[in-house]
DNA sequence: AATCAGGTTTGATCTGGATTAAGTGTCGGG
DNA sequence: CCCGACACTTAATCCAGATCAAACCTGATT
């Protein structure tokens, strides 16, 4: 079958996916029934950006929120003086923007495609609605805008009294679990897409961030090999930061 | 009448207040129904601490929210090191501790009362509960959670990307309204309880926000009276503050 | 009035991380 | 095989803000 979307010709094969699937998949919108899922993709549009291209731009007023299908995006600001801090990587299977559904203001962050990304917009008025008829449904809202202010607050944490290389280990070690590397197996973390936009996230710069990586390397922690670093001594990785 | 409550007979005597009273006046139940508001006040109760005394340390389980009735509260981390940040500061009517009812994880920061402050702890099990049957609840608590989420990304912002005086300056017009001066009024703020707990609110040292205090009434800006600083040029402080 | 204890200010010095600038891969396209 | 673009590293210098160390209030207590 041809792609009858008019505006998709000139562009590489986007991949195609079942709107109800997916979002049964999203922790949010699982245990919804067949017929609650149905209301909310009828309010879903797919949104294609790519590697670049800007999904929102602060000042933005908020329609709904997205969720990422597959690629990557970035959320931050840009100060008065154009130097960017990136707030936050967004990975398929994330969402942002839901706290602004509930609040009348308009985006404080940009959302950029670090990727070729393809997103899921969900309009608000859908999410509302739903809200009133699912008490389930509001629980796991409030689980998920909870998860997010708790993570913050340990980024915040991170930001003002940690060192550049604990907040670096700390990036590291976020989604090593916890029994990992315990049978000898190596650890390996990936820095797609990007060590730039990771110092970033991490508040230091490019530079900074190269010289800790080097260091840790140094002191036989890790090894660095292009944007893959596999992890030596993760016991005493753990004991450096913290 | 004689106050009852034995370990209350060494204290100074304590302001009663009706508990639905006050929690009507609080947004989050506000609009409630009177049915509403009784279970709610039914699991809950009021809690007295002294200044410099700790209501939840790092680590405790989360067994409801607080809301303050008067006083005010601090809530911040301390690192390894012992260092303190202030994440916070709780003011009457104000509340915390909401997001920890939604996910099964302890206090990652502590909160200790700055003046003699009493407190009403919410159980979180009247709280859930209430959600499941009053969507306009559920909403209210959405909102609630949203602006927090707002105002600590806006923090970061400020943390990542403003300078020191640029963080005391937006400090300072915080709770300015927009219309404020303009009749030449004089405005002022208070800095209680102190400015080492405000420059740590900040992320500074006391030292650094005693300079830049000095520095702004130097400019003519502001005037500093102990802890009361008018604001001498609400234009001009706009504007070095971005 | 004298004493004391926080809280605040001032001054001198130090430093983590930023800035600037010059390399060094490395990979896709011609 | 070379070129240019981009992503990253390395090295030298700089600076906002921290740290350290005294003084200095100001209000409460004796």
């Amino acid at each position: 079958m041809p792609d009858h979307d008019p505006t998709a010709i000139a562009r590489k094969s986007r991949p195609q996916i079942r709107i109800q699937a997916f979002l049964a998949n999203v922790p949010l919108f699982s245990e919804m029934s067949a017929d609650e899922l149905d209301r909310i993709a009828a309010a879903t549009l797919p949104v294609y950006a790519q590697k670049g291209e800007t999904v929102c731009r602060t000042g933005d007023p908020c329609t709904g929120f997205h969720v990422v299908v597959y690629g990557q995006v970035k959320l931050g600001f840009t100060s008065p003086q154009g130097i960017e801090k990136v707030v936050e990587i967004i990975r398929p299977g994330q969402s942002f923007g839901e706290a602004l559904m509930f609040i009348d203001k308009p985006y404080i962050v940009f959302a950029q495609a670090l990727a070729d990304t393809m997103l899921l917009h969900v309009c608000k008025h859908a999410v509302i609605e739903e809200l009133g008829r699912d008490p389930g449904f509001a629980r796991r809202m409030l689980a998920g805008l909870s998860r997010r202010l708790h993570g913050l607050v340990r980024d915040v944490e991170a930001y003002t009294l940690r060192s550049g290389a604990e907040r670096v280990i700390g990036y590291l070690l976020r989604d090593v679990p916890d029994g990992a590397g315990a049978d000898g197996a190596p650890v390996e973390v990936n820095l797609t897409p990007g060590k730039s936009v990771i110092a970033s996230r991490l508040n230091m710069t490019p530079e900074h961030f190269s010289r800790i990586l080097h260091d840790l390397a140094a002191g036989g922690l890790i090894k660095v090999s292009g944007r893959t670093i596999r992890i030596l001594d993760l016991a005493r990785l753990r004991g450096d930061g913290g």
